[in-house]
DNA sequence: CAGCAATATGTAAACGATTACATTTCTTAA
DNA sequence: TTAAGAAATGTAATCGTTTACATATTGCTG
């Protein structure tokens, strides 16, 4: 095991008490500004470094925040823990990191993983079951404030980042609408999800609005990879009941249709359009391009993780906020009507 | 703050000496067996949860391992992550992530924070500027066990876990000429990586094997990201200077090539065929679905976590290992000569 | 020159857990 | 009967840092 140097080594080295170095080191006013030099001198040459356990033990306070992200496959939730790093660094906390896997059992033991660490606060993404509400409010209610982003639970009370899903689905909808499309569905997420729901409500609102029928058939449940989209898609050729446009839950979902399409000779968006949601960069590599929505990825992760920070200052003295950040609808080809444009 | 209950506080309600309890809750032998029992019964009753800084800080140990990546932006790292965590976790270390961002002034930045937090050991892919070798040797005689993979410095000896980028890349280019290709490019990746190193010397052997001239314009750096290859094949179709084969030196950097193929007009794999390296899903969901070489991703985390808590429990009386594991080239549509198989 | 700030430093307890050593009580063998 | 050992528990130091409080020295005011 290595040895590091403490604060009384340089005590020892120095003659003085370890309390004059730790109030030299941290800069207190009731201390010689010579000592002061000496000790920081001695400091630099001995390579002292602060143990941060030693630190947090005494401070009572561990500096870390925990984070839990049902994936991190997808290029989504890494870009959001990008933004919650750089967030979380200029804090001086710490993050620990963990992955629920889409499964409420590993979500529920990664929150005690971070309870028993001491984090001070939770930043967490649920899993598509719709996670563990009680564990939630009991986390919430013991003291440990927690902050939800993009997936969140509708019966829990705290603070919230998310986008306006509905607004954006209405819009990808009315889009495909306006672009002369006749007949539209809808694949969509994993019914527990607030997320999966808004967008079909949106979805479902932006049809009546134009007075287009929406029946059961025209709304088909695909999850959230691309592997579901793809046979769902397959089932939709077998039986011959193809749309002309599908607005998809997702960016993956929208390319394993897309594969079903080009298996089966389909071609997009002469045959069927697409839409996705919350857009990679393969969203402009793919070929054609795809349409998407585009997250404000970065941002949600900063949002979130200062939203965070707050509680934890505050000690929950401020009140709780559900902040909804805008994001972008990206046209592209996928879902150009060819036969209007002509 | 959260008030957690300590060992003195059982020791308190029961009236007996905080060693007491500890020795209890260790499960040691010179404690009566109705006092222990009396002991976990006050415990659970009360909640008690060990303070893990504490037992750090008394144990000198951490428990904790550090990690490096470039990023998690790409498949690949989050996979490997996974596997890294599995380990991990059995062990009942914690995982502490950081992101370089492909700078080595944030990656010696990286290791200091992990270093200050008493990691027990570092995991590493250095970036693609080819990293701070002297400060890992730094780490390494100080006594922190560091196991490098994918990306490994050559001029440090410690741990590694790669896979045989060499031979891949060899078979990867014999495809290609089997397949009755006969212009063929390499893009090869950052200079300064030695998997670049390897993928190239690949390229090259193999096509000297069957002699074939490789000079200077056919060998194009193009760097690990797609936008990159973009650029590098935008100017080549520029200069009318196409190859009717690329092996690009990863994923990225093909589906880079392929769109500006496409915004050229040009067929893959009629005009230009593509092999790329180290694939993700998108390879099989892109049109044509593109030639690659498959890691095994989850295990080289695995491995390498492995090597680490090797190196860690033996205080590093083992001595170091290379661990090449095999990975495996998948054929699809991008690399088939078409010419031929008619 | 008494008395009081202001300045600078030291002493010791604290954070929560572990553990070497000391102490007490009880067995047991010579 | 007694010395030695086992069994069970307590005392106190320790890990590295912070900080309330105590102390010592100096300068300044009336």
């Amino acid at each position: 095991m290595k040895k590091y140097t403490t604060i009384k080594d340089i005590a020892r080295s120095l003659n003085v008490s370890t309390a004059t170095v730790s109030r030299a080191l941290a800069d207190r006013w009731d201390v010689n500004a010579e000592t002061k030099k000496m000790i920081l001198e001695e400091a630099k040459r001995l390579n002292y470094r602060p143990n941060p356990i030693a630190t947090r033990l005494q401070n009572k306070r561990s500096k870390t925040i925990g984070l839990v992200v049902p994936e991190f496959q997808s290029a989504f939730f890494p870009q959001v823990i990008a933004g919650i790093q750089k967030v979380v660094d200029e804090a001086g906390f710490q993050l620990l990191i963990t992955q629920s896997q889409e499964s409420n059992e590993i979500e529920a033991k990664n929150l005690c993983l971070l309870e028993d660490n001491m984090v001070e606060g939770i930043l967490i993404s649920i899993t598509r079951d719709g996670g563990n509400d009680d564990f939630y409010k009991q986390l919430i209610d013991s003291g440990i404030p927690m902050v939800f982003f993009n997936r969140v639970p509708t019966q829990v009370d705290a603070p919230k980042v998310v986008i306006d899903d509905y607004k954006l689905a209405f819009f990808a909808t009315e889009h495909l609408i306006y672009n002369g499309f006749k007949k539209i569905y809808h694949f969509q997420g994993p019914v527990n999800l607030s997320v999966a729901k808004e967008r079909k409500r949106g979805f479902i609102n932006a049809m009546k609005k134009h007075n287009k029928t929406v029946d059961d058939s025209s709304i088909i449940t695909a999850g959230v990879f691309s592997e579901k989209g793809y046979l769902a898609m397959q089932k939709l050729i077998i039986q011959s009941d193809l749309p002309d446009a599908i607005f998809c839950f997702n960016d993956p979902t929208a390319l394993g249709v897309l594969k079903a399409m080009k298996e089966a000779g389909l071609r997009c968006p002469e045959d069927v359009a697409l839409v996705g949601f919350s857009e990679t960069e393969i969203a402009q590599l793919i070929e054609p391009p795809l349409t998407s929505i585009k997250q404000p990825t970065y941002e949600i992760g900063e949002m979130a993780a200062r939203l965070l920070l707050e509680q934890i200052e505050s000690e929950g003295k401020v009140p709780y906020r559900t902040e909804s950040l805008t994001a972008k609808m990206n046209v592209r080809k996928s879902s150009i009507n060819t036969r209007l444009t002509k």
